[in-house]
DNA sequence: AACTCGTGCAACCGCAATGAA
DNA sequence: CTTCATTGCGGTTGCACGAGT
């Protein structure tokens, strides 16, 4: 028996609203309140006269008609917020960084991190981290990482990349070794080992953008919810780049890398202590 | 001008959480 | 305590649009 759908999708309408739908949307909430206790939104779209489905109509309403929203013009000081919060929070808590940001949105905040503000991160999706320039430093300083907490050393030999300490844990985390501040002593085959990584998903853009190197492996991976996890940072051994396939901190740790820490939440812990990989080590 | 490609964003899907019956 | 409707949310997809060729 499958899950009872949340509308007749025969006979709601799909697709990008109408002004007018919208006008009829906004119109009906303004009058009959928004605040989710006056709403229902499974039986809204009847009341309201639309031909949509309730959650439809509450992700327009959440997303977009809302009158305090902002579009659009990320400040420096957003991407800031943004990054320093997923950082320690990871893309599990698009919510929760979002109320940081008043007018902003959970989808807002996503769309912008996975289009924008990632590639920024990155210096523009890839970043040659065999120079010695200090690129890394700048990149820093899109997490708000302190001066003094910008990465001046590492196990690498003078050879070898050095990576922030954000990207580090990324890379600890996403090769499964260590969530914790420990220097990474991975070789670059480690880097670039998809069944190290075991991630099937490279993202949303994956399907039409990234010119794949490496077939990611489905099987071996437990994970249901692997979309979660979407992401990746290899390094190309023909360029030399750090790569990025969308990475994601999917690890809900207490204590971040800054010394605050988010709940007592606990769950199934892998050996690496870090959450959410539990099930596939 | 026509076509391809990359990008941004709105919207959808499906699962988990919540709470009322 | 269980069931089930509803809500909330993260991940993914569809598509319009602009830039490049």
């Amino acid at each position: 028996m499958g899950r009872t759908p949340c509308c007749d999708k025969e006979n709601v309408k799909r697709g990008p609203w109408s002004p007018e739908e919208d006008a009829a949307l906004k119109s009906y909430l303004q009058s009959h309140g928004s605040d989710g206790t006056a709403s229902n939104w499974i039986h809204l779209p009847k009341k309201a006269g639309l031909r949509r489905c309730g959650k439809s109509c509450r992700l327009r309403w959440l997303n977009y008609l809302r009158p305090d929203i902002k579009h659009g013009g990320f400040t420096e000081e957003e991407d800031s917020i943004i990054c320093n919060l997923y950082n320690q929070m990871g893309s599990r808590q698009w919510s929760v960084i979002a109320s940081y940001m008043p007018g902003r949105t959970d989808n807002d905040v996503k769309n912008y991190w996975n289009t924008k503000l990632k590639k920024k991160l990155l210096g523009g999706k890839i970043k040659n981290i065999s120079s010695k320039e200090p690129t890394i430093a700048n990149n820093a300083n899109f997490f708000g990482i302190p001066e003094a907490e910008k990465p001046q050393d590492s196990a690498f030999s003078t050879s070898q990349p050095q990576v922030p300490s954000t990207l580090q844990m990324l890379y600890d985390v996403n090769s499964g070794l260590s969530a914790d501040n420990q220097t990474m002593s991975l070789n670059p085959d480690q880097l670039y080992n998809p069944k190290l990584s075991g991630f099937s998903d490279l993202g949303a853009r994956s399907r039409r953008n990234y010119s794949t190197t490496v077939s990611l492996s489905q099987e071996g991976s437990s994970i249901s919810d692997s979309s979660s996890m979407a992401g990746n940072l290899y390094l190309d051994q023909d360029s030399g780049f750090l790569m990025d396939y969308g990475f994601g901190v999917a690890c809900d740790n207490n204590v971040n890398h800054y010394g605050m820490s988010f709940g007592d939440k606990t769950s199934e812990v892998g050996p690496t202590g870090c959450t959410d990989f539990g099930d596939f080590f």
